[in-house]
DNA sequence: ATCTTGACAGACG
DNA sequence: TCGTCTGCCAAGA
């Protein structure tokens, strides 16, 4: 979490955060590193974090709450099934009450 | 050192 | 309302 691992470790530090059963937007997480604009980056940190077992990415999503991210869990539903798991519904890639179960890291961490 | 890519978001036409 | 384009910043080739 600290800046010495650069700009993508933050965002693991921040998705590691996010608690169970919750889900949260990239440009919530970019926004809360600063870079409100880099929602980008933070589906490029995923992109590595994929690699990393530590990350459950398959609890952020874009802002609409739909799984964009899926074709990267293996292509198959995996990260649906996951979500649905920890309570969150999913319909279609698509996050169930998305406001519902939004986890903004601004407003939950201090 | 330069160009391309990237799981987004917001603005514009 | 929907489709398209740009903006943003970092990492890999």
């Amino acid at each position: 979490m600290n800046k010495d691992q650069g700009f993508f470790e933050r965002v693991y530090g921040v998705c590691r955060l996010i608690p169970k059963g919750r889900v949260t937007s990239y440009g919530a997480i970019a926004k809360y590193l600063g870079s409100a604009r880099s929602s980008r980056m933070v589906g490029w940190a995923m992109n590595s974090s994929k690699s990393m077992e530590d990350i459950p990415a398959h609890r952020v999503v874009n802002r609409n709450g739909v799984l964009t991210g899926k074709s990267h869990f293996g292509g198959t539903d995996a990260m649906q099934q996951l979500l649905e798991e920890e309570g969150v519904p999913v319909k279609n890639l698509q996050v169930q009450d998305f406001e519902k179960f939004f986890w903004d890291p601004m407003k939950e961490l201090p």
